[in-house]
DNA sequence: TTAGTTATATTAGCATTGTTAATAATATTA
DNA sequence: TAATATTATTAACAATGCTAATATAACTAA
């Protein structure tokens, strides 16, 4: 990495910082190029220096954020053994992760990428990216369970549409339900699912 | 309804033709005070005597897209008796209806309802809107097949919210499957939870 | 070290949009 | 028909995305 690239990253990050703040606080809706320059210090022009355009900055937001959520599932989870156990809690602190920011899901899942050449890959890694973080526990889940690869295919991917589906009605009031009340489906789906 | 009731249905129906004619073509983005103006033949600021806001007029074209989506599917599904096969193609009519009409599924499932006041009851109806499309065929085929209502309940809500979890990824391009692929999944969804 | 060159940052400007206020046009009524 | 109420339009403002022109800083070669 040259010293010009050191530089890059570092100008791109105050960015990515300042628009992050944006997205966590009121949502996508605020993260101007103005908002932006001015939380990091800089004319709102410099930031085309570092990026195609707003969406580019907005998206490059992408993969911070799925370490933060990982980083909470983590630490909702640490001391779970039981892979059953260790599944079910996983998938609620990931519920309860986009319920604390819903500026996040507003950016994972609702944003329609318009950029299509850029970025492309971080939002196509937010499609398999409950599937990674539950990977290891159904591994070991389904082999004590001794299910058979087929309905393992089929029972998680129902379940992940599930909990997706059940987001997206949550996070847009579509529904006037609680937390609680959308987890409690969620685990009784989960259960239904393995039995 | 009063002479100026009347009209005001009249004023109101040009511009919701002409927001529904630019969400269904290019998508609720282009939906702006001047662009609706332009398609119905009067000036922008006309709006804002029949519309709150332009959030408002977006959320006015709700329940015409919900009966165009109702007559689709019954076109599409009207030979069908056997229960089974129609909820099978009812769904997949329901998430063909979206396919053709990105747009429609953007302002269904995407947009934020900003609009807390008016609107309401029409927003919260998209909630249940699949659940009443599908609920006779849903009972008389539970009766069929002499399932008990605890069963039901969690089939068809764990369906429900895998249809949406599925547009809801498909739609934004997250995955990159075709329409086929996903109606092949929905289908195998469906015969696994009811087997 | 300094003049020329390159890289980077800023200001100014344009187009689009939502919204409101002032004004114009039309319809209604006494 | 004149006064009033309703409805439509124009003008204006602020916010936004983005670009071009300009200013500033950093670097390089004599």
């Amino acid at each position: 990495m040259t010293r010009n690239e050191i530089q890059d990253v570092r100008m791109r990050k105050y960015f990515i910082d300042a628009a992050k703040e944006l997205i966590k606080g009121e949502g996508v809706v605020v993260v101007s190029t103005r908002n932006v320059a001015e939380r990091s210090g800089y004319s709102y022009a410099t930031i085309y220096n570092y990026f195609k355009d707003v969406r580019d900055l907005i998206f490059a937001c992408i993969e911070d954020f799925q370490q933060e959520c990982i980083d909470y599932i983590d630490e909702q989870t640490k001391g779970i053994k039981n892979s059953r156990k260790k599944i079910i809690s996983i998938t609620n602190a990931y519920i309860k992760f986009f319920c604390m920011y819903p500026g996040i899901f507003e950016l994972f899942f609702l944003e329609k990428p318009k950029v299509i050449s850029t970025r492309k890959s971080s939002i196509e890694s937010i499609y398999t990216f409950f599937d990674e973080i539950l990977e290891d526990n159904l591994v070991s889940f389904t082999n004590d369970m001794k299910l058979n690869p087929k309905e393992v295919e089929i029972i998680s991917q129902t379940f992940k549409l599930a909990v997706h589906g059940e987001l997206l009605f949550f996070m847009n009031r579509r529904n006037n339900e609680t937390l609680e009340s959308i987890i409690k489906r969620i685990d009784d789906i989960f259960n239904f699912l393995i039995k």
